[in-house]
DNA sequence: TGGGAACCTTT
DNA sequence: AAGGTTCCC
């Protein structure tokens, strides 16, 4: 993953409203948010997002430090911050979710102090989403890595953003196909038209209340419920996405006793129960039942 | 309106 | 054998 001609700046701090342990990190960035963070070595994690590159690092007791190729480094400098929603006072968000009432939810606070909401490129964000359906996380990674390598610019040597919307209009399916995309190779395929030939199309979204965005975004191929959600929640910063997977699903039935509901009916649920960072709320429930899985 | 099919990798 | 979904009949 790391090339060795890449020649990387000094570390320097990333401030956070909240301190950030090693293991929430590894969640935020390698949880099911984002998927071009990759472990390096030693607990420095090295990721890509728009036309950015950085490595981050863990620092006692728990501070962040990052760094990047010094041609990057200054638009890094200014990038990384809102890249992990560091204007958002988080812990005031979770202190109003309704842990007091929700024995599940304020276990599940306690287990990821500090869980963050990235807030990613829009339009990155739908593609990566756009190819993870009934896919897992590694798998989504791969995709999008082969679909950044051989489609996106490169942004440092050996390292390539992911390709933009106008980039991919030019990409066949068949191309497509062979970065492993599978059937959602056509989603892609047909979406890309459709914003290509639309410039203002992201734009407008940006402007519209989260109902009528997320039923823009679902005028898309591929585009589900549960798609529209997250290219909301990790790329626009709509905090009351709730996206519905099997995980929260699962979560929902048994811990919520909603057996027998739809996905939208646990969505509206979430909405409701949850409030106005009901999509916080999902965060912390989904690394919760990821994190049983595993043990 | 519910269930099967759509790819292809990993388990 | 089934996977962090969408689409279509």
């Amino acid at each position: 993953m790391s090339s060795p001609s890449i020649v990387w700046s000094d570390w320097q701090p990333l401030v956070l409203p909240e301190p950030l342990s090693p293991a929430v990190l590894t969640e935020v960035v390698d949880g099911g948010q984002t998927f071009r963070w990759n472990h390096s070595s030693d607990g420095i994690w090295q990721g890509v997002w728009a036309d950015c590159v950085a490595r981050l690092k863990p620092a006692v007791p728990d501070g962040l430090l990052w760094s990047a190729p010094p041609e990057l480094a200054g638009m890094v400098a200014n990038e990384l911050p809102s890249y992990f929603g560091a204007g958002l006072r988080f812990d005031r968000l979770v202190d109003d979710l309704p842990w007091r009432s929700d024995p599940h939810l304020a276990r599940c606070l306690k287990a990821f102090p500090g869980l963050r909401l990235l807030r990613q490129p829009l339009e990155e964000t739908l593609l990566c989403f756009l190819c993870s359906s009934t896919k897992q996380i590694v798998q989504i990674k791969q995709m999008v890595e082969l679909l950044a390598q051989r489609h996106g610019r490169e942004i440092a040597p050996g390292i390539h953003r992911l390709p933009t919307w106008t980039e991919l209009a030019a990409v066949s399916e068949e191309a497509l196909r062979s970065c492993l995309l599978g059937f959602r190779a056509r989603y892609v395929n047909q979406t890309a038209q459709i914003l290509a030939a639309n410039g203002d199309w992201f734009n407008r979204l940006e402007q519209l209340p989260y109902h009528e965005a997320k039923e823009r975004l679902r005028e898309l191929p591929g585009v589900g419920e549960k798609v529209a959600d997250c290219v909301l929640l990790f790329g626009a910063g709509r905090l009351e996405a709730f996206p519905v997977d099997v995980w929260i699903t699962k979560t929902m039935e048994s811990r919520y006793a909603l057996e027998g509901w739809t996905p939208q009916q646990i969505a509206h649920f979430g909405r409701v129960h949850f409030g106005a960072s009901a999509g916080l709320a999902q965060q912390y429930l989904f690394a919760w039942e990821r994190a049983q899985g595993r043990s």
